[in-house]
Parts: C-alpha cells; sequence; structure tokens
DNA sequence: CTGTTAGCGCTTTCAC
DNA sequence: GTGAAAGCGCTAACAG
C-alpha cells in the first residue's frame, strides 16, 4: 500500500507514454482497495453504489484500460481462439469467417487466424503454436493437412470442423452444409431444364464425395436411365476445373452440363468452354458450389450453391462455446440445407439428348 | 519447495485433462530450480550442458508446453499485433496479409484480425479493445473508418498504415504502392495502343487521387494535346463501376479505353460492356488495379497493376518492428514500385481516334 | 553457473 | 461490503 500511494501520482491523460494505469492505480487513486476495483470491473454486485462510483470516476479520470491478459493469467483462459484455415488465397472462407467473427465478438473471444499452408512452408507447427498461446478453442476452417495436430488438439482444448468433416473425432464438432443435398438440387435443376448428358467435376476428400454422391444419385432416382454420366476429377483450383472440362469436351459424348465441385473450378470450366469457341449456356450449362462473391459477379453470374457459410460459421463458434462448457459431450454435426441460386449459366440445352 | 515437490507427481503423459505442466513441475521432475528451466526455455548460454540436458528431457517427458501470456505478462508485451481492416469482403489485401504474416511469423507474432466494419456494425470499439488485448501494434490495412482511433493507438503503441496514406500522422508509418507511378505504366500502355479518347474511374480517398493524378498527368506529359479524356466517379465496388462505365458509355465521346480504380470497379465495366454488347479489348480496352486473383482468372484475363501488396506487407511489419524499438523516431514511408501485368483486356483501338 | 526473491496485472479465497 | 493475502506461469533482478 505504501509505496502504492507514491506511485500514484503519475495523473495520466498526458500523452505519450507513461506506464499504463492498472487496477492498483485506480484503487488508490479512488481511495479504495484493489479487490473493489476488481469487483466494479467484473460487474459484481457487492459494491456499494457510492464507492462504484468513485472508482468509475478514477477508472475514467486515469484512463484506465483493463489488461485482459492478466486477466486471462488468473482465469486460465486467453480469451482466444485458433482459425486455422489451409489456404487464404481461396476466399470461399470469406462469410464463414465472418459467421465465427460475429458470434465469437459477443462473447469477447478474439479469433486467431493462421493459414496452415504459409505455417507449413516455414516449417512450423501451427497447432502447437496456437497451444502455447492458450488459445481457448479451436476451429478448423475446411480440410486440414495436419490432422494428426487436430487430434492432439482436441485432447486438450475444445476443437470444431467448419465446412469440412475431416477427421472424424468423437470430441470434435461439425458444422458444414449438406453437400449431398446441394448436389442434388443443382443436379435437379439441370435434369429439369432437359439436360440428358451430364457431368461432374469432381473435388477432393469427403466433401468431393458427397457432392459427387447428390450427382450421380440423383440421377439414378430422377432420371429415365438414358443419361450419359461423366466424372473427372478436377481438385480445387480453376486450372483443374480447366483441365477437367478439356477432358470432358473430348469425350465420345461431350455433356451438355456440367456441375462443378465450386466456384473456383467453374471458372476454369469457363475458360475451357472459351478455348473451345463453346457458349455459356447455349452450348454448355454450368453450375457451381459454394456461391461465392465470384459467382455473384455480373459478368460471370454462375448458377451456384449456397452452402450458408455464414451461417455454417456462428454454428461452428457455438458449438465451440458450448463444448468450452462440456468438454465432453457427444459429437455433434450441423448439417445446413443449402439452397441453389439460380443466375445466367444454366438453360435448356440447345439440342435434346 | 515443498510444496512444489508434493504436486509433482502429477505425472502427464495421460492423454485427457489434467491441468498441464508448468515450469515448476518441470523444474522439480528436472531436480532444478524454476531459473533454470526459464533459461533452458530462452537459450540463454549460462546453463550448464548436464542441466540443459535434464531440463529438456523433463519437459518432453512431461510434454510441458511454454504458456506465453504467462511470458507476455512478464515482459509486459502480448506477442499480438492488431490488423485492422475495413471490410474482409473486398479481397484485395489477401496478399498483403500473407506478407505480414510471413514476417510475423518469424519473431513469433500473431496477427489479431479485425473487421471494423463488423465490430461497427456491432458497436465495437475496434481500436479500443484491441489496445485493451495489449496488442503490441496496430497495421491498419486500407482506408479506416476510425481515423481517430488509430491516432489515439498511435499515442500508446506503434502503428502502420499498409496499402493506405491516411490519417498521415507524424508517429505513424506508411507502406503502398506508388500509385501515381501505377496509374502512369496503365495509361502509358493505353496511350502506346493509339488510344485517343480515354476515360478514368477514380476511386475514393487518397488513393483514388493519386491514381486519377498519375492518369491525367500522363496524357498530358505523353499525349499529343488531342486525347479526350473523362473521369467518372466509381467508388471500389462493381456495382460502382458498372454505373460509371454505363455513364461513360452515354458521353457524347465514348471512350475506347478505361482505366478503372480497382479490379472490382473493372468487372463492373465488363458487364457494363457486356449489357451495350461492348466487345472487349475489340470496342473498349480496360486495365483494372490490384492485380488480384480476380484478374488473373483466365476467363477473365484482366490487364492490371500489380501493386505488390505481399511486399508491402513485409514492409509494413518490418516497420512496425523497427518503431517498436524507437518509437518515437520521425516517419518513413515505402513507395512500392507497381507493375504493368498485361492480359487480355487491352489492344488497340478497332478505329483510329 | 545456480537458486532466491520479487514482481507483471488481475482474480480469488477468506477473514473481517 | 470490504480488504489482505495468495496465486495464475513466467521473467528478472540479485546474491551466492
Amino acid at each position: 500500500m505504501t509505496d502504492d500511494e507514491s506511485s500514484t501520482r503519475l495523473d495520466m491523460a498526458s500523452p505519450t507514454g507513461r506506464r499504463a494505469a492498472t487496477i492498483r492505480d485506480v484503487a488508490a487513486h479512488a481511495g479504495v482497495s484493489k479487490s473493489v476495483v476488481s469487483r466494479v470491473l467484473r460487474d459484481e454486485p457487492n459494491v456499494s453504489e457510492e464507492r462504484r462510483v468513485r472508482v468509475r470516476a478514477a477508472m475514467d479520470e486515469l484512463g484506465y484500460r483493463p489488461n485482459s491478459i492478466a486477466r486471462g493469467l488468473s482465469e486460465a483462459r486467453s480469451g482466444t481462439v485458433g482459425v486455422v484455415i489451409n489456404d487464404l488465397r481461396n476466399p470461399w472462407y470469406v462469410s464463414l469467417l465472418e459467421g465465427l467473427a460475429t458470434t465469437f465478438d459477443a462473447v469477447d473471444i478474439a479469433p486467431l487466424l493462421v493459414d496452415s499452408r504459409l505455417d507449413h512452408q516455414v516449417g512450423r507447427d501451427t497447432v502447437e503454436t496456437l497451444l502455447s498461446r492458450q488459445v481457448d478453442g479451436l476451429i478448423v476452417v475446411g480440410t486440414t493437412d495436419a490432422p494428426v495436430d487436430v487430434e492432439r488438439a482436441a485432447r486438450s482444448i475444445p476443437v470444431v470442423l467448419a465446412g469440412t468433416l475431416e477427421p472424424d473425432l468423437s470430441n470434435v464438432d461439425i458444422s458444414v452444409d449438406d453437400d449431398v443435398a446441394g448436389a442434388r438440387m443443382a443436379t435437379e435443376h439441370l435434369l429439369r431444364l432437359g439436360h440428358r448428358r451430364l457431368a461432374h467435376i469432381q473435388g477432393p476428400g469427403m466433401v468431393g464425395t458427397l457432392r459427387r454422391k447428390g450427382f450421380e444419385e440423383t440421377i439414378a432416382a430422377q432420371g429415365d436411365g438414358g443419361e450419359s454420366v461423366l466424372v473427372e476429377y478436377g481438385g480445387t483450383t480453376e486450372e483443374g476445373g480447366h483441365a477437367a472440362a478439356l477432358r470432358l469436351f473430348d469425350a465420345p459424348h461431350p455433356p451438355t452440363a456440367i456441375l462443378a465441385y465450386n466456384d473456383m473450378t467453374s471458372l476454369g470450366v469457363m475458360s475451357a468452354a472459351d478455348d473451345r469457341g463453346l457458349s455459356i449456356p447455349a452450348d454448355l450449362s454450368l453450375i457451381g458450389y459454394d456461391d461465392t462473391r465470384l459467382a455473384s459477379l455480373r459478368h460471370i453470374s454462375l448458377t451456384s450453391v449456397d452452402n450458408g457459410n455464414f451461417t455454417v460459421g456462428v454454428q461452428a463458434a457455438k458449438f465451440l462455446l458450448q463444448r468450452r462448457e462440456r468438454p465432453d459431450s457427444p459429437q455433434r454435426v450441423y448439417r445446413h440445407m443449402p439452397r441453389l441460386v439460380v443466375r445466367r449459366t444454366a438453360s435448356a440445352p440447345r439440342v435434346e439428348g
């Protein structure tokens, strides 16, 4: 206390520098104990109104700003969650991130964003770094290249997968869209338009498998059995889509309609069509997936499946918050129902069949 | 010491839970003092090789993971910097972010990414929140809507502007590309192709002014004086570009070439050209700015000015690190020399003049 | 080289 | 209601 008194006369409000006011300074300035200030800070009830006011005033006068790091140390939490994204350059995750940020903001949690691809390049262990920063949880956005680390992390902190289904662990929640349903909607649309020569450009992983499944099952269930059905692997990139599309065009019975794995590969299909002088949608119908900002650009105007990534992000964040309360609760999966956004790249085929 | 001994028998290595091992546990396990462990942790020299090995072994056995929060509290720093972006949805910043991340990674600093637009919506004070999280610095990416907060922040921590010139404060460094030069390169390209009816779609702020300046000065300096020169305001969005382009098309002497503020507005120009049945580049040449991933999509293949955002980000991060050492050093400005990336949207005009 | 003693700024008992 | 004391996990003097 004695030295508190002496160090109190720093009286901030001055411009540059001076060490920032601490809870102790406020206490001294208001003539109360640290405890009282701490209680006021946390809006605890058991503080007389009079002193509460005094403390608030002191805080203002000193320009006091609570140190959330110190608080975290005491409370054994950091108020941050790690958000691992595999590649920032492919911006399908943007809405998802906004969903996360919005939800976490409300409970005063800050996302620590890391690009695992970048980390990988510099040989840094993404997850380990996050853990040593004491993140209160981990959100894995999209397919990760370090499933083992994720599993390890899940042993000590809540982990949620957003927009991906792997790695599937019993204590890791999942928030995704329903890829089978999304692919079904798109395929139904193409069938209804009258297409009978259809192709799918498949993407990687479980998500890729599910979208393909939705595509094939829908044709099997709703077609007349006479359809020609092609599938080519095209990865996730424009280049992959371009290459896959060219292979499809060269097939004996080239498709009149393509359902691509995502919007990026759709762009590749569009440029392949350009290369071959095929006009979209007159000669070729095309549907993408993700309904990214790309798809909605008028110049592109790509019919696409909206995967509801904002909502998926919100739900992922909620899962994390809930699992923080009950770490051992059983796995929960949220499947968002996607919807088809019809734009200008899909129409009836020029010639039937 | 005594109670250390007793609390030591937790012997981690077990799966779920158990409180994480601390420096104290390691010390006890290795039979040394906390100080020694701390020294080993920080790779200080004055530790005997033998004990160093013992400590390392103890760390491994206990699965020890340093708590960087606690370290930060001691060292009065957090190992994080706030990165404020005005709108995550416009992805021009992606490379810049990667430049930042790469540089900060190397010195073990984690970026705390916040979208000030989002914060604004929920009525949260972006900068204040970051300050209470004790960020060691602030990077403002692109135009900010809270220049006052930035100024306030600059009084207590290092602040650097990346990709923007405002607010211009004496103790705030700036890392940008040279917009006048970039616009000049693009305009020269158009002039050399033979265009004499040129237009610019201007963007907001200082950056917008500079690009316009580069455009106009180049024509004044290198044209023959007979050019027709138009400027329309188009903001930063596709919609803005679309509207501005339509106005230009309706002018008495519509341009044969347009330099747009950025790639997004260029996309708007492309769709406006679609609307009017104008073919690019046959009827209209178009150059964008930023050389985003959009521009490089084959289907778009937009000639654009590469602003070197990765480098700009790297330099911004370096400025921050340097200013951390010498907070009162004079303002420094890094201007990256951009370069023109020629693709398919600009060619010689169909008819001369 | 090593251990002891103080903190960093805050929360959290636990008496009063 | 309030305050004193202990402690979160680590670093930073300072004696030995």
